[in-house]
DNA sequence: TTATCGATTCTCT
DNA sequence: GAGAATCGATAAA
């Protein structure tokens, strides 16, 4: 399912994903994505990192099950509107009160879904990231922070990449200052309910979370309110 | 190992 | 005004 443009970046040949390749359900797009590199620049140095955890979420327009899960399940709204937007952008938003996110959005424009990117292995950009991670916590942390827990979970992801909804939300994920890259195959792909997801679409009938199976960097799961244990 | 809780503010009803 | 696609610390088991 990789394919793109191909060019020469240094010593490096890259394979930047197409655009068809997000023009398609969130679900089936979301375990292809385990593996992807994920490349973001900025003023302050690239930061690249290999996606290890990803989840699915279908709005008004995709086909499958209503996803009571999902914020575009009902209607598009002022903070919801990117996941409506054309393929291959990003959909980043704002959650309890102190962490952002990032989707990729799917299907074409029009319909809504999106790929939430949870986790991922840092491979470029640690230096910088420590000191995004540092600065969001305050000041100078107690203990370092583990290698593979640089980029685990969408929020600690989010900072590592500085990425925030009022300079991200909308851009094109296929153009500077993002790039998302044919990756390494992972080893395995596991899935599972959805983290943090309240009711049914929270259990395991909605097993639209996938990882590297046994990866270090994927984030611990969480059970929503009200969800279904399977 | 698992469970609970506080921090903090946006979004939608 | 309620709840949220979270995180990390601390308490309990």
């Amino acid at each position: 399912m990789f394919s793109g443009d191909c060019r020469h970046t240094g010593l490096r040949m890259v394979f930047a994903l197409s655009r068809d390749f997000f023009a398609r359900p969130a679900l089936a797009v979301a375990p292809d994505l385990i593996g992807a590199f994920l490349r973001v620049t900025s003023a302050e140095g690239t930061v690249v990192l290999r996606i290890t955890e990803t989840e699915a979420y279908h709005g008004v327009g995709t086909p499958g099950p209503y996803d009571a899960g999902s914020h575009s399940k009902d209607r598009r709204t002022p903070r919801n509107a990117s996941m409506f937007g054309p393929p291959g952008h990003a959909y980043v938003y704002f959650n309890y009160g102190m962490h952002y996110a990032l989707n990729m959005v799917c299907m074409p424009e029009g319909a809504a879904s999106g790929v939430l990117v949870r986790s991922g292995e840092l491979l470029e950009g640690e230096e910088l990231v420590r000191r995004r991670r540092a600065t969001k916590r305050g000041g100078p942390l107690e203990r370092p922070i583990p290698h593979s827990h640089l980029a685990r979970g969408p929020g600690n992801l989010a900072a590592a990449l500085g990425i925030e909804r009022d300079t991200h939300d909308g851009l094109d994920l296929l153009a500077t200052p993002f790039m998302v890259e044919q990756g390494t195959a992972p080893r395995k792909i596991a899935s599972g309910p959805r983290v943090g997801v309240a009711g049914l679409a929270g259990g395991p009938e909605f097993p639209w979370r996938f990882w590297e199976h046994l990866h270090p960097t994927v984030s611990a799961f969480r059970p929503g309110r009200n969800a279904p244990r399977s």
